[in-house]
Order: structure tokens, then sequence, then C-alpha cells
DNA sequence: GATAAATTTGAGCGAGTATTCCATATTGAC
DNA sequence: GTCAATATGGAATACTCGCTCAAATTTATC
């Protein structure tokens, strides 16, 4: 047991307050100000466990990311693998999907660090995709599989987006349809 | 002819440089200095003809979601008329188009009035893209033909989506095969 | 209890923000 | 040319931002 832990919960609760920030008004919203507020702490002992507001930011945006890709080195994934865990990342861990579908989608746009992980995350992504399908359809050409490996990706984020909007959406349903037929 | 219209000049540098920064950055780059700086002008110019920062920020995103949706008035239009017409906003009207899109992903879900607006513009079109259908589909029930139209406009968004992270995607020709098919 | 390390506090700094104010310059009808 | 309406420049204001730091407090070991 390690000694002098109180900290590691302080950490927790930092970025539980980013996650929620982020979740409820974007990057804009999440100042350190509303962190610590939040968190019920003050600036200074933000600062003695983060080194930066981005770095905490990131941290959440970091797990975001990487809870929409699960099992990143595994056996090859099918798309329909594919598509039902993106609907489980939905469905199951849906603050970090808003936090996803908030920063890492449009965060790719902006500068700076997040916006470097945003677009290497964006072409992985497309990358994974483009092989399931080259892999379920081998008589496609290279550029065909990833032409529609976009297509499903855009439709897959579209919805998802949809269901941002309206909480009430059927994301699951929608992209339940989408196992067999990626578009001709 | 109105008199003094040495402020219209102005007033539209201003805009452009809105426009161009909002493009450019996001909400977030968009300051009163940068403004200024782009336009060539100083911060007293600005509030001779603007009331607030966000007032001009309005003015751009205003133009931006009314161009998404032509004559909203005319006569009732088709499913295809509604793909061609955001294919259109896209291609012909890029700048403006990237505006929209950035604020519906990083704004629409704010507060503020550019939330509301963005709310409300989403909840129009949603309607309007549901009415086409139900025309075009006369058998359907109304509930369906609104789920349609949520897939519908959650695909093509989806599809901008994509175009603002890559401008080489192809949305035109993507968005072209949604025609005759609004999913089974 | 003494000691030292870890943690928290909270005022405060410098930079940047939106906005205001007013003196000055420009405009355009008479 | 006169004069009032309009437009501009640029310093000043009040505020929030991310962040720092020395002092105080808590925590774990002897």
């Amino acid at each position: 047991m390690a000694r002098y832990q109180a900290g590691l919960k302080t950490q927790e609760k930092i970025l539980e307050a980013t996650r929620d920030l982020l979740v409820g008004g974007g990057v804009e919203g999440v100042t350190i100000k509303s962190i610590c507020d939040r968190a019920g702490i003050q600036p200074g002992s933000f600062y003695n466990l983060f080194d930066s507001k981005e770095q905490a930011i990131l941290s959440v945006v970091r797990d975001a990311i990487n809870a929409v890709d699960p099992h990143p080195s595994g056996e090859p994934d099918t798309v329909r693998d594919l598509i039902e865990a993106y609907t489980r990342f939905i469905t199951e861990q849906s603050e970090l999907a808003r936090v996803y579908l908030r920063i890492a989608i449009s965060g790719g746009l902006g500068d700076g660090e997040l916006g470097e992980r945003a677009t290497h995350h964006h072409f992985r992504r497309l990358a994974r995709f483009t092989e399931a399908i080259a892999r379920q359809h081998p008589e496609l050409p290279e550029e065909e599989a990833e032409l529609q490996a976009e297509v499903l990706l855009a439709t897959l984020n579209g919805l998802a987006f949809m269901w941002l909007v309206e909480p009430g959406f059927d994301f699951a349903g929608h992209a339940e349809r989408l196992w067999m037929e990626p578009v001709a």
C-alpha cells in the first residue's frame, strides 16, 4: 500500500469534475475555477497534481478515445464487431461518449496536442474500418474498401451525433441496420 | 440612398473577418482583437456598429443557418431537393458550410442564444425532412417518416463532418447515392 | 511526541478579455 | 462653408484567465 494516497482521491475528483464540465459545456466551459469549484478544492491543489489545465482535459479525452476502440491489438475484427463496439460505447459509457463526440470529433480542427490526438485517432480508426471491410470483401480494390469505410464511419458518427442532440434517439437500432450492407 | 454609408463598409469588413475567424478556429478563436486586427480597424469602430462580440458571431451564424435551408416557404420540396440543396450548400458556399458544421457540433449544445438558435434550427430542419418523406411515401405512418428523416439527416451530417475533417472527401458523390432509397 | 514528507490553502501575479469613453476626424445635406 | 450626424482612434476600465508560491495543515513513520 502506497503512503500518502490522499492525492489520488483529489486526482479522481479533478478528473471527474473535468469530465462533467466537458460533457456540459465543451472545452470552453472548462476553467481552473470551474474545475476547482466542482471538485471542492483550490487551484493550488490542482497544480500539485497536474502541470496544466490542458493536461487534465487531455487525460479525459484520451480515456474517451481509448474507450471507443477497445482491444486495439487483439484478433482481427469484423465490421459487425466494430459497429457493436460503437453501440456498446454509446449505451454503456454514455458520459465518455458525450465527451468523445463533443471533443474528439470536432477537436481535430483545433490547434495544439488535442487537435493532433483527435486527427491521429480519426485516421487510425478509419484504417481499422478499412481493414475490416477489405477482409470481409476481398474482391474489392483497396481504394473502394477505404471509400466504404469512410461512408460507414461517417454514418455512424452522424447517428451518434443525432443521439447527442436527441437523447431519445435509438442509436443501437439504426446502427444495427448497417451490419450486412455497408452501402452497395 | 442612406446617408453616412462609410460604416457599411466597415460593417462588411467586420463580418468578413468574423466569418474567416470562425472558419479557421471556431468560436474560441474569435476575439475583439482578432476581429479588429483582421478587419484593419480599432475596437471603438467595432462597438460603434455592433453591441457586442456575440452579436457579430450570431450574425454570421444566422447567415450560415439560413444558407443551408434555401427558399424555406416556397413550393413543397422533395427528398432529392433537400439533398441537392445540402450538396450545393457545401460545394458552392463551403466557407459558410464550415461555419455551420463547426457551430452545429460545438455550439449547438452550449448555452446562450447561439445554442438556442442551433437547436431550433435542428428541429425545424428535421420537420422539413419528415414532411418531404411523408409526401413522397404517403403509405408510411407519420412516426416512421420521422424516423427515416432522422436517419437521413444524421447520415448527411455525418458525411458533412467527414468532409469537414478531410477536405478531399467527396460529399456530393456519396450524398447522391441516398437519393432513391432513404434506408428500407 | 518528534520528524519529515505529502498535501492543501488562498492570496496574488501577469497577461488577455470584452467593453466603455471621449477627443478627433470624416461625412453629407443645406 | 456650416454644422450636426456619423465614424474612427486609442487609451482606460473592470474582469477573468491560467498559474505560482510561501505558509499552513494533514499524514505516515520513528
